[in-house]
DNA sequence: CGATGCGGGTGCA
DNA sequence: TGCACCCGCATCG
């Protein structure tokens, strides 16, 4: 009941603002800009719902299919047509289904280094950004462009690359280091995976505080990691370094004039550069600003950022979200929203809380206020983001910065990678926000490793742009998405696929109930590949049960297997545990059907 | 060798 | 209780 109250409740304002992304998504993602504003406005506002209204007429579809949080004992279901096109460089609080036939769906393939982070919750895979590689001397690429290798998921890999010689030959004395992801209030952006139905749930959790690495797949990193025979000092290799460099720097160009008229906002030469700032800016969730909170989960547009992103993104400055409508939308207020943790872990599904209240309870420290987004700072920043006019009008810096900056220090100073959360705190910086962050990032462990490894020096000759060859990769391999977004495609889009493409499936399903819907995807859903399979969600039965009884009508409602989840225990115990329902319950997969 | 996933377990809040 | 992370194990390309 509740549960449906909330889920109701969550998914009209959602609804609302989602659409409304949605919409720009699909319509004017690139121009998020200008609507951005409104959105955000309404979003920081907490306005909903004018947005649903439209939205309403806009579609249900849009609805349903943005109403969900990964979180949802339901999600909804999705028609096929509305399934999203695959992005790999999704960034920013948002919320992709992708049909469970999407191969980089099945395979959770992400431009992002994304690893696998164990949440205990077999329903659903997460998996947190280890962030990027980086020159520990901030060497600047002959385009400009700064390193930003894409560091190895593996655990062993990455302590290999770290310390390794900076690919720039130009750089002198220069290691790779890990940058680590902190875009998430603080804590790595981490990716929710989830199969339900004919569908697969993504959802991502916020905002990379770093450029996007460069393929690993990319001839570069392999030489920055001497896979590759180096080319230059190394001598290793004999890698053509000219040839490649010349690639690479054209290509940067080319990203860069997109940046151009795509971005609105100066593109700094530097990639990094922007980075704090813009950053922040796009971080915000808005409402997280703080980013602490997060709660946003909300906001989608990845589709549009990553759009807009991948345009401009190449590097530098694209990476970064773009803000727009997202950014904005991002921060819904908590009212609306029902924030999940802001933590965004996935539990079991009622998360979610259904009051606003909810909110309140939830990480955002600021229980008074309902929103985080509330902020007005964020919502400068989103706007910012979004680069228009709200706040900013111009630059968008200015204002939105400020605030960035200090979140993001890293970003305005070349400082080392190896940032210890603890100094990020400032991300929350200063006011307000903080406490909405509240969790200040606890400092990551993992950076120490970095260190270890000794370096080589040698360096590479080629100064090395991810995106160049990036790009000639995804021209190479067209992904038929594409669609929209084409630049973005270059950069992101598709389809590039990791190595990691391997992966075969998973587990993580749900048991469908989403998909149960009747409509079409259901099919697929009971079916669900074995191959992939996926997450089952243990909701799924749970989902039916709510869809049935909630918004959705026509489910009968199963017997509702608990909702509960799923998480394996920690090592507390489970909690749900068996209680409920067995965890395997959960998995129950089978189950339903 | 490394990407991915899974899952046990720990430290923190 | 929930989360981030670490670590080992297993599979696969």
């Amino acid at each position: 009941m509740v549960v449906i109250n909330g889920y109701t409740f969550k998914s009209k304002q959602l609804h609302t603002q989602q659409t409304n992304h949605s919409q720009h998504l699909q319509y004017g993602q690139t121009q998020s800009q200008g609507q951005n504003p409104g959105q955000n406005q309404q979003h920081s506002a907490g306005s909903l719902v004018m947005p649903a209204t439209t939205a309403s007429a806009t579609t249900a579809a849009s609805k349903g299919k943005r109403e969900w949080d990964i979180n949802d004992a339901i999600v909804p279901h999705v028609p096929e047509q509305e399934f999203d096109e695959f992005n790999e460089w999704s960034d920013g609080h948002v919320r992709h289904i992708y049909s469970l036939h999407n191969e980089e769906a099945k395979k959770h393939i992400s431009g992002w280094a994304m690893r696998n982070t164990n949440n205990h919750n077999v329903n659903i895979l997460k998996k947190s950004c280890l962030g990027v590689l980086v020159c520990s001397q901030h060497c600047t690429l002959p385009n400009g462009s700064k390193i930003n290798l894409r560091p190895a998921i593996c655990d062993k890999a990455r302590r290999k690359q770290e310390g390794k010689a900076c690919p720039n030959k130009s750089c002198r004395g220069g290691r790779l280091e890990i940058k680590p992801c902190r875009g998430h209030c603080g804590y790595p952006v981490t990716h929710f995976w989830r199969h339900s139905g004919n569908a697969i749930f993504f959802q991502a959790k916020g905002v990379h505080d770093h450029l996007r690495p460069d393929p690993k797949n990319s001839s570069v990193s392999k030489r920055a990691f001497g896979r590759v025979p180096l080319g230059g000092k190394s001598g290793n290799g004999a890698v053509p370094k000219k040839s490649v460099i010349a690639g690479l720097v054209k290509q940067v160009k080319q990203q860069q004039s997109l940046m151009g008229k795509v971005l609105k906002r100066p593109t700094t030469g530097n990639p990094l550069s922007h980075s704090a700032l813009d950053i922040y800016q796009f971080n915000a969730c808005g409402k997280c600003t703080t980013f602490s909170h997060c709660t946003c989960s909300y906001l989608d547009d990845t589709a549009a950022r990553s759009h807009q992103l991948s345009q401009s993104s190449n590097y530098a400055a694209n990476s970064w979200p773009l803000s727009g409508s997202d950014s904005s939308a991002a921060c819904e207020s908590a009212a609306n929203v029902f924030h999940v943790n802001h933590q965004h872990i996935t539990y079991n599904y009622p998360i979610y809380h259904a009051t606003p209240t909810a909110a309140t309870a939830a990480p955002c420290k600021s229980p008074s206020l309902p929103y985080t987004c509330s902020i007005p700072e964020l919502a400068a920043y989103q706007q910012c983001a979004s680069g228009n006019s709200y706040a900013m009008g111009a630059p968008g810096h200015s204002q939105c910065q400020t605030l960035s900056y200090e979140s993001s220090p890293q970003l305005a100073t070349p400082e080392p990678e190896f940032i210890n959360y603890s100094q990020i705190k400032h991300l929350g910086g200063g006011g307000p926000e903080e406490i909405n962050c509240k969790g200040e990032p606890p400092t990551i462990k993992y950076n120490a490793t970095v260190e270890t490894q000794p370096y080589v020096e040698d360096n590479y000759d080629y100064y090395y742009s991810p995106k160049a060859e990036y790009e000639l990769q995804q021209q190479q391999h067209p992904h038929p998405h594409h669609h929209h977004h084409q630049q973005q495609q270059q950069y992101g889009g598709n389809h590039y696929y990791e190595s990691g493409s391997g992966y075969n499936g998973v587990s993580y399903f749900d048991t469908g109930t989403t998909t149960t819907t009747p409509g079409s995807a259901a099919g697929t859903g009971s079916s669900l590949d074995p191959g992939y399979g996926g997450y089952y969600d243990p909701y799924s039965s749970f989902e039916q049960q709510m869809t049935t009884v909630a918004p959705h009508p026509g489910h009968p409602p199963p017997p509702a297997p608990p909702p509960t989840l799923t998480y394996h225990n920690h090592h507390h115990h489970l909690h749900h545990s068996a209680a409920s329902v067995p965890t395997s319950v959960a998995l129950a997969p089978s189950i339903t059907q």
